[in-house]
DNA sequence: CTAATGACGACAC
DNA sequence: CGTGTCGCCATTA
């Protein structure tokens, strides 16, 4: 498995977690850290997250099912509009607030990456 | 190098 | 149960 993680790996992997992410479900930021290997990088994570907004390139990460370990769209204001809640919605997720997703639902394990990897 | 920040998380009161 | 504080680690100034 992952031992030496580098810096710029580590945003790499965060990504491909992210967009391997599927749809109707969200997961956290503790929960990609952990699954990276950096229990405590859950802040990592979202910073990870922000620079997607940096990269401007075509391609788009499904960043809007990324969300804290409480279920709230902290990310919400780096989204135009409510994008990030209408997407959810669009793809099935319920709310248990304005701005949270029941995430005891929708949670998703990045291991559960059924992939022959 | 030091200091400050952050799409978080856990603990203390 | 809510507020306050520290820890975590990379990025930025």
């Amino acid at each position: 498995m992952a031992k030496s993680l580098n810096q710029t790996d580590f945003y790499s992997r965060v990504y491909k977690v992210v967009e391997s992410i599927p749809s109707g479900r969200v997961t956290t930021y503790g929960a990609i850290a952990g699954y990276l290997g950096v229990k405590s990088g859950a802040r990592m994570v979202g910073y990870a997250l922000n620079q997607l907004i940096q990269l401007r390139t075509d391609k788009h990460y499904p960043a809007h099912r990324v969300v804290n370990r409480l279920g709230q769209l902290t990310g919400r204001g780096y989204f135009p509009d409510d994008t990030m809640r209408e997407r959810l919605e669009q793809e099935g997720v319920t709310f248990t607030e304005e701005y949270t997703v029941d995430i005891q639902n929708h949670f998703w394990d990045p291991s559960e990456e059924e992939n022959d990897g």
